[in-house]
DNA sequence: ATCGGAAGGC
DNA sequence: GCCTTCCGAT
């Protein structure tokens, strides 16, 4: 009666952030990482699960960001059914039963619905942003002002509450605390909460502007599987992503124009420093990735945001590796040697060769593609390893497939707009704000092409660690 | 289509 | 705790 499937088995884990050149590890405590941290169970979480279809390119045709920030519409209610039915070895799973899953959030203040428009919910980032730095304290910090952001300016205010953080999280001692930020170091310099603290907080490092990789979502995967990387790189392992540490690029990969936004980004542009520093290192940020404001300013606090996949601008790449719906746990695609993707998400790649979409499986049921069994390492579609409590088990997928229907859309991947409108002016200052140092203009060049600069940059992050140690 | 109560599984 | 399943109501 086990669940064999593989797609919580087998999948790596995925540093939170790539940075192209400049890398640098910011990485949630473990515990985020670890499947227990959902509450109660230790299998992905719906919603979870859903910000994972809504970050590939892939599954824009079943399910997407659209309207307002945070909004997404299930396009395909039976396929993304159909898929969470997969995930969680439910051969029995309907968009009935998810939206019920999905109801279920409104109380957690997670999702709530989109009235008027069909299949459509929206994320309550407040919650989205809580689970990655559940040491914030969001009464007091400026993150705050990012909440009203997403829930249209009306009604509840974000769900804050370090209650509403342990129902997701309660194994924080004590979430939503900021002071526990720094007691925690001073009393006790565990290796954990030293751990815990820092990571919680990738600001505090190097102000290096972050390209945010692709997320894995807070994961039903295992976090330490043994995991070969291109170019010899181990993402997961210590130091991947410290700075004298960088990761080889992949011949012929450049930085995507595409990297996600950061439902933060413009709350944190218009905070003062630190934060705006860090948005805009050496105030010109735009160029780094050769796009607009969007392209270079979401890694450094795109952490949370990027690593829950949230709406991709203007595109959202594939999961690759990480992507269980993508076959990970079947196989990894030929030609690409294993763990490709797994930077290749970072870098762009995993969605294909460059000019290519990658088949949606909507497309590819809809009978775009001829032969529906050429790229079964794209999908599993194959419920042999759930358990089954049923006979017709077995028509379970065809009968879903059938069902299907194919909506795509004319426009790519999930558009949605930049965040426009100005936040009114924090609170008061940031509790970090006096622990980081005062960065320097930082230079565009990507350390990955100055060995010095990487230098001069693993110095600077020592001198911070220092600082924040002391 | 959407909602939420209720019961039950794990 | 987080769903899954069922179901009546709107």
């Amino acid at each position: 009666m086990d669940c064999n499937c593989v797609s919580d088995l087998l999948l790596p884990p995925v540093p939170t952030l790539w940075t192209p050149g400049l890398t640098k590890s910011i990485a949630f405590p473990d515990w985020a990482y670890k499947p227990e941290s959902s509450p109660g169970s230790r299998q992905i979480q719906l919603w979870h699960f859903i910000l994972e279809l809504l970050q590939k390119e892939e599954y824009h045709g079943v399910i997407a960001w659209q309207g307002d920030y945070g909004e997404f519409v299930i396009k395909d209610p039976d396929e993304v059914a159909r898929l969470w039915g997969i995930r969680k070895c439910k051969p029995h799973m309907n968009y009935d039963k998810l939206s019920r899953a999905l109801r279920y959030y409104y109380n957690k203040r997670i999702l709530h619905k989109t009235k008027g428009k069909r299949f459509t919910y929206k994320f309550n980032f407040s919650k989205v942003v809580l689970v990655n730095y559940p040491l914030l304290d969001m009464a007091n910090s400026p993150f705050l002002l990012a909440q009203n952001h997403f829930t249209n300016g009306s009604s509840t205010a974000p769900d804050c509450s370090p209650e509403a953080l342990q129902s997701l999280f309660p194994r924080l001692p004590d979430s939503g605390r900021v002071a526990s930020l720094f007691d925690r170091g001073a009393t006790a310099p565990s290796p954990e909460g030293d751990k815990l603290r820092l990571d919680a907080f990738p600001f505090l490092s190097s102000g290096a502007p972050c390209y945010s990789k692709p997320p894995s979502l807070l994961g039903p995967y295992p976090r330490s599987p043994p995991f070969d990387y291109p170019w010899g790189f181990n993402p997961y392992l210590p130091g991947a992503f410290s700075l004298n540490n960088c990761p080889k690029l992949p011949p012929g990969s450049l930085y995507p124009s595409h990297f996600y936004p950061n439902p933060l980004q413009s709350s944190l542009s218009g905070l003062p420093h630190p934060f705006s520093s860090l948005l805009h290192p050496g105030g010109d940020a735009g160029d780094r990735a050769g796009t607009g404001p969007a392209g270079a300013t979401n890694g450094t606090v795109g952490g949370p945001a990027a690593r829950l996949g949230l709406p991709p601008y203007p595109v959202s790449m594939s999961m690759g590796r990480t992507d269980l719906l993508s076959g990970a746990g079947l196989g990894a695609r030929e030609g690409s040697p294993p763990g490709v993707g797994g930077l290749g998400i970072g870098l762009g790649l995993a969605a294909g060769p460059p000019g290519t979409r990658p088949q949606s499986p909507s497309e590819r049921r809809g009978g775009v593609k001829q032969d529906p069994e050429s790229d079964s390492d794209l999908e599993i579609t194959d419920l042999s390893d759930c358990s089954s409590d049923n006979e017709n088990d077995h028509e379970f997928s065809k009968a879903a497939r059938s069902r299907s229907q194919i909506i795509l859309e004319g426009k790519k991947g999930g558009m949605l707009p930049p965040l426009s409108s100005s936040l009114p002016p924090p609170m008061s200052p940031h509790p970090l704000k006096s622990l980081v140092p005062l960065t320097p203009p930082r230079p565009s060049l990507p350390p990955s092409l100055s060995p010095s600069l990487a230098l001069h940059e693993r110095h600077r992050e020592t001198e911070t660690l220092k600082m924040i140690h002391s």
